[in-house]
DNA sequence: TTACTTGCAAACGTTTTGCACGATT
DNA sequence: AATCGTGCAAAACGTTTGCAAGTAA
């Protein structure tokens, strides 16, 4: 995984750092959205070196590359999660903040009959469900 | 509709003082998600003594109320809008930023699905459109 | 070798807090 | 009269920028 992470920043005329390359190790490896800080923190644990400047760049670039994206949710806006080139939605989990991601909504008829009534045209649409994961129910 | 808002703000035990007032007739005047800072600046010209400061802080009362919603866009989470009792959808123009409104989405299917996939117990979901209104579609 | 990237420090914009004064109930 | 809300100033917070030094290509 990390490995098509690193050809397609190259691809994109980034180049392979210390700092990005531990920032990719952070992000692809886990399934909870992550804040900036957040990353910094475990990204201390693998290169004790790396600045909090070097995470926001690397997100930069990462959501450049649409390697990775924005999670809102209604306790913010700040964390990100790997992203895939395919439309998907995101699940997530309110109290560990698991996140999953699904595609297949049907929504092309609900999104007509409101570009019908409204006169909009409509580019996008963003679709997230909340709830708990199996191991917080318990 | 003013009177609404007024009503529901002394149910819920705040005061309603100029300033409050003030932010209430900005708010629930307008089509467009407004920032706190659009908002103050509004206020201002209804009510120049009024501080920044109590504009966020009719906000938190009016969010609380349920008068008001934060939109999340993929420009920034900072705006407001008039919320309403039931459920319901926001249809943004991504041009003029303007917002409608809209209930009856047939997600019930799809989330019945996504939960037996996954597990979750699926407490809210989030629904947004992004298009372009009539007007700036010329 | 060149130009991109780094880490640090400082700047920035938004939001929150402390406080004495003022206003609503 | 009591309490809640105000405006101001200052602090806090997350994020961005300028810059000299370091490093990938």
């Amino acid at each position: 995984m990390k490995s098509i992470w690193f050809e397609k920043l190259t691809k994109n005329g980034y180049r392979l750092t210390g700092p990005l390359k531990t920032v990719v190790e952070v992000i692809s490896g886990t399934a909870r959205a992550l804040t900036p800080i957040e990353i910094f923190e475990i990204a201390k644990t693998k290169n004790n070196k790396i600045g909090l400047v070097s995470v926001y760049r690397s997100l930069e670039k990462l959501e450049e590359t649409h390697l990775v994206q924005r999670v809102h949710q209604p306790s913010g806006c700040q964390s990100f999660v790997p992203s895939t080139d395919h439309h998907e939605h995101l699940l997530l989990c309110s109290t560990c903040g698991e996140v999953k991601v699904f595609e297949g909504d049907e929504l092309g008829d609900l999104i007509r009959s409101i570009s019908d009534q409204t006169g909009y045209v409509i580019t996008d649409h963003w679709l997230q469900l909340f709830g708990k994961c199996e191991k917080c129910q318990k």
